[in-house]
DNA sequence: AAATAACGTGTCAAAAAGACACAAAAATTA
DNA sequence: TAATTTTTGTGTCTTTTTGACACGTTATTT
């Protein structure tokens, strides 16, 4: 035996959701197509999982194509295959959440596909199912980055306190108390004070700090409470 | 156009992992399979997503073949699509999670495919990559049993709080103290006193509980922290 | 009647969380 | 030059939650 006898064959396609932050704003990095269907409209990017390739090498192929970027933050956050998602043809999508720093991607390739960044609260309407990948996937990442440190990810190398306050306040649309913020990051011991400070500030210039790796590496899986009370 | 040119089609199977509590111990409800390939080997419930089938349909009609049953928690935990992962034909699989009271399920329809309960301290080598899918699964109701009150469903509608710690401590495969886990549980306000005893019991008989089954659909999603550190 | 096993509830100290205030750094304005 | 504004760093106090632990009760067994 060789095959199944199971004739239903579907195409599958994975589809990433990609996530930066420029400071201010979530971003996602999204497609306006110059390619059918729905030409002109805007999507996630993605593309169909070719038969010598893993569904993760699939989602990393299609990353990198689109930013030039190979160590990145990905999870699989689950797979969308209701019959008629695809109006085409019946496809399976794997989405795929990617967290980018915002400033390291190859702007050349992303321009190349038509990429843009847009502000999670501006986001269009997207073709097919991908507004509600796009939902589950922001739930995905207030969820986990409620529980686990991986907001680093958004971030440059080095990075201020109230930088990483911004962003917890971007991905959960509130307002925290910098004094409590900060005294449960530092409680983590997961910041090494770099001795430098944020130049680019115009008032009081912030101590900028770097992850400390190895205890980020070890500690990642442990449970924190990094929200008053995580907006589920 | 109907359909896309991009020719690689797959199988798309789903695969459930399936506990059961008998109030002593997790077990998982696994195949003995009669048939090719692989008969004689142990395995997961699964099967193949048709033409007109959404993936939940699949798995809820997977699920029903095997237990009779429909009203089941079942959640998806992800897809595993490695290109050699079935040997027979390339295969991808979308895992569902589902939790049910083991003394619900249909026992004829569970002995016509030859399946068992099984603890999972005796988990037998599955074929494929089920071993990996079980140990994905088990990751998963540890996680999310720490955070959210999903435990119920694998106990009878009337438990009682030491049913439900031993439950807990099967889980985690740990101890807990019974005084703290009463308070915490208490605190949920999940419980309601059903006024009845536990007969079944040798010695004093623990008191009854049922779920508020409108605070628990109101408040399943917040956070709440059953384990002392939920190990990871 | 005493021993044993399981159950329910309470206390206390330590830790964590939330609310809040003050002082310092750096640019801007008067 | 001095006062003002914005942003940052750190500390205190109170309340809540946690973890460790003890005692009395119910029901069966010896």
């Amino acid at each position: 035996m060789t095959r199944y006898e199971h004739t239903t064959r579907l195409l599958v396609a994975t589809d990433c959701i990609i996530f930066g932050f420029d400071g201010e704003e979530l971003k996602l990095l999204l497609v306006k197509r110059n390619f059918e269907p729905q030409k002109g409209k805007w999507s996630l990017m993605g593309g169909f999982v070719n038969d010598d390739e893993d569904l993760t090498h699939g989602a990393e192929r299609i990353l990198y194509d689109l930013t030039g970027l190979t160590n990145i933050y990905v999870e699989q956050i689950g797979t969308f295959g209701e019959v008629n998602r695809d109006p085409v043809e019946r496809t399976i999508s794997v989405m795929f959440f990617a967290l980018i720093n915002i400033h390291d991607h190859d702007e050349t390739a992303v321009k190349t596909h038509n990429a843009h960044w847009i502000s999670l609260k501006h986001k269009p309407n997207l073709i097919f199912d991908h507004d509600k990948m796009v939902e589950k996937a922001l739930e995905h990442l207030r969820y986990k980055a409620a529980l686990h440190p991986l907001g680093f990810e958004l971030l440059p190398e080095k990075f201020s306190i109230p930088q990483l306050q911004k962003l917890y306040e971007a991905i959960y649309d509130m307002k925290l108390d910098r004094r409590n913020f900060s005294r449960k990051i530092l409680s983590t011991k997961l910041l090494i004070d770099t001795g430098e400070k944020n130049e680019q500030s115009v008032t009081k210039k912030a101590m900028l700090y770097c992850l400390d790796e190895v205890r980020y590496a070890d500690k990642f899986h442990s449970f924190w409470h990094f929200m008053p009370d995580p907006a589920m």
